[in-house]
DNA sequence: TTGGAGTCAATATC
DNA sequence: GATATTGACTCCAA
């Protein structure tokens, strides 16, 4: 913080996320002085109410508004979360404002939530309420025409302040605003020298090696739900804590989901291809929603009854068409698009199945090339759910050949759990057997795009190959080794 | 109890 | 030094 005592927050009574970041009250203060009614408002889209003030617009331009940020957050009409983090970040760089000045003093954040949600805001419609929140501020922020002055002030507030700290003009423990202070205090050199009070309940970090991740990732697109068994023989295997994988598949799903989200976003300068979320390197075709709704109602897509291909695809679509969200259709009808692709490609694996009876080894180069091109785990869950129960993991490191040491046998249940139906009607520009194509495509796109759709492609491969090697396990009641 | 969402904060990278 | 990444955590809902 770079006032010793900003203002409080607009809503005190809510969580903040650190007693270290408290934003000052945003716009909310500032239409103390700058009483322009139309600038404080929320930007609101023509669409929305009409475009006239709601109740809560209405609020921000009172002074001694009672309303609270998540009134305003339950009130606000839908906002356009990549207009307003690409927005930000220009006026950040244009200003010359660091993401944690303005995540401390605006949005109560850190600055690697500030640099997360800024590079990979997720749609309005995707956002819990708290989640809209930092939104919400800035947009507020956005609005008031002297947000940047008051940045820069701010800015040089901390740095008078840090001054002051750093050559002892001030006692250190009258003000803990600065992260730096705290880090200070917290750093590993400091903490093993027990010369600071946090040292003796800080954890040092678990910085997961790169040999890890990648196991973790073949287990993931083995299991993206493991099973408590699975988690601790991989624990075991890779030497980790138990709560350390349960946290890394939590994070990485969560994250691949988000990256989901990105797909297929307009060209805003946080271009979906641009920012590709690292542990995957690649980004997955498929939503959360589209997930859990593949393995939905009745059961799973891997229905036992033989679906007709005409009557299959139909229904995915219609299914995912409904259920999308409503607007955004330039972005959603690319994500559509591609999901919808992607199922269908997922339900035609039956018929490869037959193609490819001894394609288990050459089906695992692609998986195995996770670092390269990670199954979607979004998807993922929708095509191996029903599997996922049934999923024997046993690691033996000794027998792998790759460096993780690790190895799966897979034991599937028979065949409740298999395939679906056979032959669909192909996807526009796929080929019949693409699925086992990591290029399918012609180049008849852009370049960026072209490899955007190769990746997806890839992608795509890699789950109709594990969808492939499921199945036939199942199908077959056999083990399946599946070596990492 | 489990999983998703959101976030912190240490660390890596630019 | 600023920004990005990522393991860990809290909260909440099902």
């Amino acid at each position: 913080m770079a006032q010793s005592s900003p203002s409080p927050p607009p809503s005190p009574a809510e969580s903040h996320p650190s007693p270290l970041v408290e934003p000052v009250s945003l716009a909310l203060e500032s239409s103390k002085e700058n009483q322009q009614p139309e600038s404080l408002g929320l930007g609101l889209p023509p669409h929305s109410e009409g475009g006239k003030s709601t109740p809560s617009l209405m609020a921000l331009h009172q002074p001694t508004t009672p309303l609270g940020i998540q009134e305003l957050v339950a009130m606000s009409p839908e906002l356009d979360t990549y207009a307003i983090t690409k927005k930000v970040k220009e006026v950040l760089t244009d200003n010359n404002l660091g993401q944690r000045l303005f995540g401390e003093s605006i949005l109560g954040l850190t600055q690697g939530s500030v640099s997360d949600l800024l590079s990979r805001p997720k749609p309005w419609h995707k956002l819990s309420l708290k989640g809209r929140e930092p939104f919400v501020r800035m947009q507020l922020w956005l609005n008031d025409p002297h947000n940047v002055d008051k940045l820069r002030d701010m800015k040089k507030m901390e740095k008078k302040a840090y001054l002051k700290r750093r050559y002892g003009l001030l006692s250190t423990g009258s003000d803990s605003d600065s992260p730096s202070t705290r880090s200070e205090c917290v750093s590993p050199a400091l903490a093993s020298l027990d010369m600071c009070p946090y040292s003796q309940v800080k954890k040092p970090r678990v910085v997961l090696g790169a040999e890890e991740k990648e196991a973790l990732r073949k287990a993931y697109l083995l299991e993206p739900y493991p099973s408590q068994n699975t988690i601790e023989m991989l624990a075991s295997q890779l030497n980790l804590k138990t709560n350390t994988v349960i946290n890394w598949f939590h994070n990485y799903r969560s994250r691949m989901r988000r990256e989901v989200l990105m797909e297929g976003l307009p060209d805003n300068d946080t271009d979906a291809e641009h920012h590709s979320y690292s542990p995957s390197v690649t980004r997955s075709p498929q939503s959360d929603g589209e997930e859990r709704r593949l393995q939905q109602p009745s059961g799973h897509i891997h229905s036992s009854r033989p679906l007709s291909a005409n009557a299959a695809l139909p229904h995915v679509k219609q299914e995912a068409i409904d259920r999308e969200d409503e607007g955004e259709e330039g972005r959603e009808g690319y994500m559509r698009q591609s999901r919808v692709q992607c199922f269908s490609m997922a339900v035609q694996f039956p018929q490869l199945k037959s193609e490819h009876e001894d394609s288990i080894a050459g089906c695992r180069e692609p998986l195995l090339d996770s670092g390269k091109s990670p199954v979607d785990p979004v998807s993922f869950k929708a095509s191996s759910e029903p599997c996922r129960s049934s999923l024997e993991v046993s690691l033996n490191s000794p027998s792998a050949a790759s460096s993780p040491g690790l190895m799966m046998s897979v034991s599937p249940v028979p065949s409740s759990s298999a395939p679906i139906s056979p032959s669909l009607p192909n996807p526009p520009s796929t080929s019949t057997n693409h699925s086992l194509d990591p290029n399918p495509l012609p180049p008849f796109q852009s370049p960026k795009l072209n490899r955007s759709t190769q990746r997806r492609n890839e992608k795509m491969a890699n789950l109709n190959n594990i969808i492939h090697r499921l199945e036939r396990a199942a199908n077959r009641e056999e083990t399946l080794e599946w070596e990492f």
